[in-house]
DNA sequence: ACGGTCATGTAACTCGTTACATGATTTC
DNA sequence: GAAATCATGTAACGAGTTACATGACCGT
């Protein structure tokens, strides 16, 4: 059995719903999981080709009236199978996500007071701007009709980051009166 | 200026504490900061070669009784600037966590439900054992009484931990009502 | 003629992990 | 003499971003 990075499950799990071409997808990610999972052109792409050259997916290229050609990609039984394993497979070890924020406050000691408050503010400014955009997400698909037992499972992941989020910001609050 | 990445840094902060070497400045990584910011030998040491080769620390090799010799590492007065420099430096964009489980679970409608549930209960298991990881780590902290204004950050960047992995279970816990 | 959007793709580069190689010394 | 710990290092590989190249079509 070939190993696949999650990135590829992504893909594959993509073509399952009707995006079909590379610039499909990479719309898709960025209306959906981009907070969660962002993919480059760079990976599309090769990816696609990689899927097809295993037998995981088909091509067919279409032409479009008003549009340049399209290379559509559909999941074959074999890519279906591999992306249903994947979904089976119990969790990874969770990796430890790096913090650019934490990594300066941990040295704290060398810095000024002042400098310590201005990394909390503006960390927590981002946050928000976060929190916004997941609010905007939400509101997008809640609204806009998609296929409604879908949006049930999309609407837990932006409800993850929201919670997450607005931990972090009182992080922030608490942190900053106790410095 | 050279640019040098957020693992310098780290590693750049590290060398202001008495961590010299290597070989301690993976332990203390291990024992202090693997929550937020985890490094390997594969990183350390080729990125010490560099520092001594561009001027910002210099390497003096020691023999010790009774333990291999070791080459240790001191900041010059370039290498604080560049320190300082980075951490007055505003935060960069704030990068995207991937998150196997809100992969899997955006694809939950081609699941069973006993699947997303075991899927569920897999990631609070893993969170909470974290959750006492963190728990530990601050006990150490505070029991082995380091330089107490050093302690204050660090036990700060453990909150944080502490924190987003407690919402993040108790998303789990709603998740779960409502699958 | 220009900018926007649709569309596909690659090459160079950075970052990081893993596995391996080496070897001293200490303890059981 | 074997295992554990101390100590330094590199080579191969995988993943991912960025910048670039190409080109069609649309509206103004």
């Amino acid at each position: 059995m070939k190993k696949y990075n999650d990135t590829t499950y992504a893909i594959l799990g993509i073509l399952t719903t009707d995006c079909r071409s590379g610039y499909e997808i990479k719309q898709f990610i960025d209306n959906s999981l981009n907070h969660f999972w962002k993919i480059s052109y760079g990976q599309i792409y090769p990816t696609l080709k990689r899927l097809e050259e295993e037998g995981l997916a088909t091509i067919q290229a279409t032409s479009q009236e008003g549009k340049p050609d399209r290379k559509e990609y559909f999941l074959t039984a074999k890519g279906k199978e591999i992306l249903k394993d994947w979904l089976e497979k119990p969790l990874k070890q969770l990796p430890v996500e790096r913090n650019e924020v934490l990594l300066k406050l941990f040295f704290g000691n060398h810095q000024t007071e002042e400098q310590t408050i201005r990394l909390l503010e503006d960390y927590k400014q981002k946050l928000e701007k976060i929190y916004q955009t997941y609010e905007g997400i939400e509101a997008g698909i809640a609204s806009h009709n998609n296929n409604q037992s879908d949006a049930k499972y999309w609407l837990f992941t932006l409800d993850y980051g929201k919670r997450t989020t607005a931990a972090a910001m009182e992080w922030c609050d608490t942190t900053l009166k106790e410095i």
